[in-house]
DNA sequence: CGGTTAATTAACCAATAAGTTAAATATAAG
DNA sequence: CTTATATTTAACTTATTGGTTAATTAACCG
């Protein structure tokens, strides 16, 4: 049983499902219109399928109206991957005197514990 | 063929890999120091496996220092994912009457399309 | 050279993922 | 009640993933 984290990017990692969520990004819509730029591609059931991962993820909530299932979806999962990059913003954003200077202190801590592997020969 | 944005997100999808990751958000380290954590539950041609995921992903690069493979994490990947999200960053701030608004504003220039979803019964 | 350390490759296996078609369920509507 | 629409479930297939052990390659060290 993947964590939360797990089951949420591994639910962004198909373009089908991204595309859902892009489409999603408009307002609810419901399975069948979600469905409807992938039928040349593959099946309902397929979709279906999608749906759940994405569901199960966190990353759309299903309703009920009639005999539709509008979907939207649910910011929460999508603030999970946020904060979970963000963590990596230094490394991403081009300051590399900050990143060098940030890099020099973790290993400044860590010198501390262990003193192996940042000697190099050559 | 995956594209990239699937990579990533699927080489995500694992939280071996992300503590990798993090490990690697403190300086660069061989392939031997990022298995010492996971020797305990998993052997090192598993972690082989792991790293090379990472790096199809474009999430890490590999250099050569004698028999050593130093590993540092590599921005782009990041800033993909980062950017990737940020365009849902309405729906997981908190303020949904800006969000209410926005949908609306979509929901507007979508209605000279085609009229069909969103008038409800009850 | 011969041994040791670091890492990868090969061959294999079990579980999961992504799709299919056919059948079933739920609700609305005539 | 019957039919039509929307969606899901079941059963099955194929490919991919994540792990294993055993063998191999690469580079250093005495």
């Amino acid at each position: 049983m993947p964590d939360n984290l797990s089951l949420t990017f591994s639910a962004l990692a198909d373009p089908t499902r991204r595309a859902m969520l892009a489409r999603l990004s408009e307002g609810e819509a419901s399975v069948s219109e979600l469905a409807e730029p992938f039928l040349k591609s593959m099946s309902l059931p397929a979709v279906t399928k999608h749906l759940k991962v994405l569901e199960k993820a966190g990353l759309i909530t299903k309703s009920k109206d009639a005999q539709f299932r509008p979907c939207k979806l649910n910011a929460e999962a999508f603030r999970d991957v946020a904060d979970w990059v963000e963590q990596y913003r230094i490394f991403w954003e081009e300051s590399f005197d900050r990143l060098d200077e940030y890099l020099k202190t973790v290993a400044a801590e860590k010198n501390k514990k262990k003193g192996r592997p940042n000697g190099r020969k050559k």
